[in-house]
DNA sequence: ATGAAAGCGCTAACAA
DNA sequence: TTGTTAGCGCTTTCAT
């Protein structure tokens, strides 16, 4: 018996049992060079019988391949449980990688720009991943120059900034669901909609935004107001205070995410403000909490599971694991609940 | 220049520049062996030069330590995203893990128990990580008999199925948030309590309905209804649902999570239930989901961080990396906020 | 079609 | 204190 009394079986192992080079078991565990029928088989079975899997860090220090994919998400962890936004997204990559045995390597950063740097470059310098994915797209973002100095390989969820020709995903008619938001209010007889929107940092809040306005220049109408909030609760209730304050107050308004919304749809109701009687509400993504609230939650779905997949097949392609990258993503749509509607109180201009 | 054009630096350029050998650097950069402070300096200064760290792969496959966590997650993405549990958890662990250079692999399989198992096989024999973290034990949890056979090391967070003697974390004082639970209840003059439980395979659940039945028997009262349901919005839409149908319909009701008692509170208000005039909800674990709807939820918090940072230095401890695991795990409490309180109502024997 | 052998970048005995 | 050296388990020429 020449297996090792403990200790996991080696190639050497299973070659030994099988009567063959190591070289012949690589072969055939890769599907390279040449192997005759026999041979192969002899060397699957020996495999089995032994259990045997390549080690990773043996094939990644010879083939400077780690078969693993890096993703930091810069969150702190309330903020992270509270929009599950990262989480949909992990399932989403992690459904493609999983099948091709590929691993995902997680790291959680404060909300410190360098900290996501400092991750990404131990990342690399390690050498612990073949590719990282990169969310939330930066106004200036300069994560993109670093892992091309570093030489990693990337891609974004989201659009680049300034043309960045970083490879990215995003779905097709990305302004659809806005749009489709603001007419389903103006349809409603609403005039006086706002916005309330997320770090003004961020490529995509920008770009919301923008859409929001040309969506409502459609109908000669401007925003009622425009508030550029955080993504915590405490800043959507705040922002819902001012809105209310005023004596012009909107009858509807758009959150920048989920969360957002419904923390807004409660500051309203607190203030004994219908919704949607009195004020409509609108949020953005369509997590599950907008179906578990009451009134349930009118809000843009964003197929955050397709942007993962998606996101996650354009690098394992340009690993060359795999020809087509492409991956359909369902482009953003209104999803109506119960938190949009016609104005059913009177016209509260002048609020009490 | 003895520096390679491309690629990244070795261990060996690092020892040219600083003229040593390329013992001497490992030594320094492991902190062992003896090396004189003049070495280290020139060393330390060569390495941080060429910006050298070294390679995971080949660290992992000379000394058999990946430096790396694994952890599965069992879920649909849909529920993940709806309960974001795992998350506070991940990022307890990952805080932990981060400062030591530790990297979390993560996995997300399907609900299948098969699915979950062969992602720990393939980490085990890969020799992925060093050690995984496990949650959710569940009733005749054969997860650690297989870990035990891979060699793996492991530590669970909850508790242990029949004392199997697997290292786990949990809270001290472990009842005391159901427990008060019950008492502000029933301080509040409930008399009919009822109690949604989640899947009844997890120790948890059914640790946590003992706990609530004894609680409440110290009052000399049993609970009005048990309903065992998922741990999805639907489960507990149709929980509330049966609930109230019944004409001696509880007054209150604790859920088993915060989702599920976010989707009760909401059905219960769809059904004209007023909470907590007529009916007193509470949920369990303290999201911040529970504080973004009206009315924001009175629930059972648990130190979910905490519990991730407490496995993550068990491990570490395990694999030699820190001296002391202790980390402060508060204990359960609750935490009282507005949908819970007395009946304002009459009293709803007799539902409409 | 198959195997021998040279490393991938590092750690740890062992020598010096 | 420092350096030499033998691998860790695998992939990949290059012979045969």
């Amino acid at each position: 018996m020449v297996r090792r009394a403990q200790g996991k079986p080696t190639i050497a192992d299973v070659a030994a049992l099988a009567g063959v080079s190591v070289a012949a078991v690589s072969k055939v565990v890769n599907g390279k060079g040449s192997i005759s029928a026999p041979t192969r088989e002899r060397v699957l079975t020996a495999a089995s019988k032994l259990q045997w899997t390549p080690s990773a860090a043996a094939v990644a220090l010879r083939s400077a391949k780690t078969r693993a994919i890096g993703m930091v998400a810069r969150r702190s962890p309330d903020l992270l449980s509270a929009d599950p936004h990262f989480t949909l997204l992990i399932s989403g990559i992690e459904s493609e990688l999983s099948p091709l045995g590929y691993g995902l390597l997680l790291h959680i950063v404060g909300e410190e720009p360098s900290a996501e740097e400092a991750a990404y470059r131990r990342l690399a310098d390690e050498r612990r991943v073949d590719g990282v994915v990169l969310t939330e797209s930066l106004i200036g973002d300069t994560r993109f120059d670093l892992l091309r100095t570093l030489g990693m390989n990337t891609v974004l969820i989201g659009t680049p900034w300034r043309d960045d020709p970083v490879p990215a995903v995003q779905a097709t008619g990305l302004d659809s669901g806005i749009r489709s938001a603001v007419e389903h209010l103006v349809a409603h007889g609403h005039q006086r909609v706002a916005y309330v929107s997320g770090p003004e940092d961020r490529v995509h809040t920008r770009y919301r935004r923008r859409v929001f306005e040309e969506a409502l220049a459609a109908h000669d109408l401007t925003p009622s107001h425009t508030i550029v909030s955080d993504f915590t609760a405490a800043g959507a209730v705040d922002a819902v205070g001012r809105l209310l304050a005023d004596r012009r107050r909107p009858t509807a308004v758009l959150f920048a995410n989920d969360s957002m919304a419904v923390a807004g749809m409660s500051a309203a109701r607190r203030l004994g403000v219908d919704v949607p009687g009195d004020l409509s509400v609108i949020g953005h993504d369509d997590l599950p909490l907008g179906e578990l609230v009451y009134p349930q939650l009118t809000t843009v779905r964003q197929d955050l599971v397709g942007l993962g997949r998606a996101a996650a097949r354009v690098l394992l392609a340009s690993l060359g694991e795999i020809e087509d990258a492409t991956v359909d993503i369902r482009p953003p749509e209104l999803v109506v609940r119960e938190s949009t509607g016609p104005l059913t109180s009177r016209e509260p201009v002048h609020p009490t």
